[in-house]
DNA sequence: TTTCCATATGTAATCGATTACATTTTATTA
DNA sequence: TAATAAAATGTAATCGATTACATATGGAAA
């Protein structure tokens, strides 16, 4: 098949020792040896077999990097920074994603071991009590969690901080007048980020001695949101005027069954999501949310996995800094009460 | 550092091909004999080691995966099917982006063919003499080109029809009465899928006795849109009352800018887009679009690619069917043509 | 008990590179 | 020119699996 290291020696008439000195640039070959065996390279058109490499200088120059679900533009961005980061530093990825389903973790997890890759990179469900990150742990290759919230097992995470970002969240449009406050969020089973930004929120409203906000909980891979809104919406006097949203693509599909509903964003509802994924500047109107710096992330969690690789140590927990864009989608609150349409209407709270 | 096969026969005192074949379920081992080896992989915590395997067996298991970038989430389905397809034979994917650079595009693939992947599925700037599909097509590595446009050089592509679904396009503009058609499109240079977008609507609307619309060209990664546009808009006499984009994402930015000039869509200019990306259905107006179905396509680059490895032959090129959705963004040309700008007022569209 | 065969297990070559060490060739110096 | 150092190249073990082939083991049939 493939032309090995020996079909080359052979035909430029040398050993392989020879050949793979010339490859690795190790060592000194006279340039008219050189000379010969570029050429037989040339002509067998020899790409020297990785795998052979890999076993026998055990590294494989390879990166391990498990996402939920390349759907969400915000891991799509870190993943771009990764790959950037890695291609610089001569690495190659090995990706995967899970569907956010925790047993994919694991098989997945499983199988980039058995390829040696030399660090992860991941994003799981829910970092407490994962068999992924415990079988990572065991077997003692190097990981780092990226958007993970960090928690007591102290996995090496880099991550903005997403209860600070929720509360900043929450003052920002109390800042703006609004009285009456909701979240809606993605399965928090799912998600230890969309917890983290729940109690952020809350926490901040409460703390400003007001009474808990309502919360709707959303699966976000089924949305009915029409159904879910649409009662919240029926009275608009008891109506939350803001509405926080634990991802942008959340956000825009909420502005966009607002709009259907007749209820105007940013006029008589502000919306602001999370993540800051780019399509939300070209929004009109653009799109309120709190940016993750995600490429830089991608690319901060591949910098700290090499450094760990060249047996630097780390901090556990590396935080990035985020930012609030307050843009046109959420603004003061109106200042006039609408008709009052008094209707029946269901909620689902959740905690 | 990690437990070879070696560590596991000596623990379990039996010869590594015991081992060997136990694990891979090849031959018989008796029950007591495999208990011992079991456990011995349990305490040792052992994972075979994919490059020795590899290596012996000449087999890889392992996919490449080539496109510009996933930042577009129509590659970031693509990728998705790809994954899904992969794992779900047992194929574990190498991931590169190339930010739409032809020398990386041949960087990249090269480094595939050393990793020694059975496969690759590929979007590239350009399939008309290609580097990276040269080098490809003499190693003998099969491959698939995705989203690429079927040419001369007869690629392995899995896509669908540009050409015809821009001529649909177009004659679906001009059914609802706009007469002043305009497109705005990424660099054609780096996409055949922009132009050839570009050739199908621009013949149809030749075709239909018409002269050829105006085609605005913007570099996709620094967009200066508004720029490009408010002159074009100045003038709304003369000004397009509908746009082609070639890609969902684009149409986003310039339903985005339009709207911040105070042009409506689609009261006053209907805007229609290309690739079918899923936060266009959430938007307000939603995204008219010509919908590719992006994962299915991943799906069936990687069935194709699987078919070839196991050497059945295939067609070269597998159209798709493409779906033309005409969302809010898409309406009948307005009756009558405002002679003075006026300020848009809040939009309320039924259905 | 002996023979024979199926089953179970072991031995050692192999895959394609790298690399320590050995050996040969070339250049330098006296 | 011989002695010696430096440079160039070769030999063979090694990485961790697979697997053809050889051998050992145990039970059934003769």
């Amino acid at each position: 098949m493939a032309a090995t290291i020996k079909d080359v020696a052979s035909r430029a008439d040398v050993s392989v020792a020879t050949v793979s000195r010339l490859i690795n640039g190790i060592g000194r070959v006279r340039e008219e040896t050189a000379e010969r065996v570029r050429k037989a390279i040339e002509d067998l058109n020899f790409k020297p077999n990785a795998l052979g490499r890999n076993l026998s200088t055990a590294q494989t120059r390879t990166l391990g990097v498990v996402i939920p679900s390349l759907s969400n533009p915000v891991f799509a961005d870190a993943v771009t920074g990764i790959s950037a980061e890695a291609r610089a530093n001569g690495y190659t990825l090995m990706f995967t994603s899970t569907d956010y389903s925790p047993k994919d973790e694991l098989r997945v997890v499983s199988s980039l071991l058995e390829y040696r890759v030399e660090g992860l990179i991941l994003t799981v469900a829910n970092p407490l009590n994962n068999p992924a990150l415990e079988l990572l742990e065991t077997s003692g290759v190097p990981y780092v969690l990226i958007y993970n919230q960090p928690c007591i097992k102290k996995h090496p995470t880099v991550t903005i901080d997403n209860v600070v970002a929720s509360c900043e969240v929450a003052r920002a449009l109390l800042g703006l007048g609004h009285e009456k406050l909701g979240m809606v969020s993605g399965i928090f089973a799912a998600s230890d980020r969309a917890s983290a930004r729940r109690d952020g929120f809350i926490n901040a409203i409460v703390a400003s001695g007001r009474s808990c906000p309502m919360v709707l909980e959303v699966d976000f891979l089924t949305p009915n949101l029409d159904e879910i809104l649409s009662p919240v919406y029926a009275d608009r006097a008891t109506a939350p005027t803001a509405l926080f949203c634990s991802n942008d693509l959340l956000a825009i599909s909420v502005i966009g069954v607002l709009g259907r509903m007749g209820v105007d964003v940013p006029k008589d509802v502000s919306v602001i999501g999370f993540d800051g994924i780019a399509v939300g500047t070209h929004l009109h109107p653009t799109l309120a949310t709190v940016i993750q710096p995600s490429r830089k992330m991608g690319q901060a969690a591949t910098r700290q996995l090499l450094d760990r690789l060249a047996g630097k140590d780390c901090p556990d927990t590396e935080i990035l800094l985020h930012t609030i864009r307050l843009g046109e989608s959420a603004g003061p609150v109106a200042k006039s009460n609408p008709a009052i349409n008094q209707k029946p209407k269901q909620r689902r709270f959740s905690q």
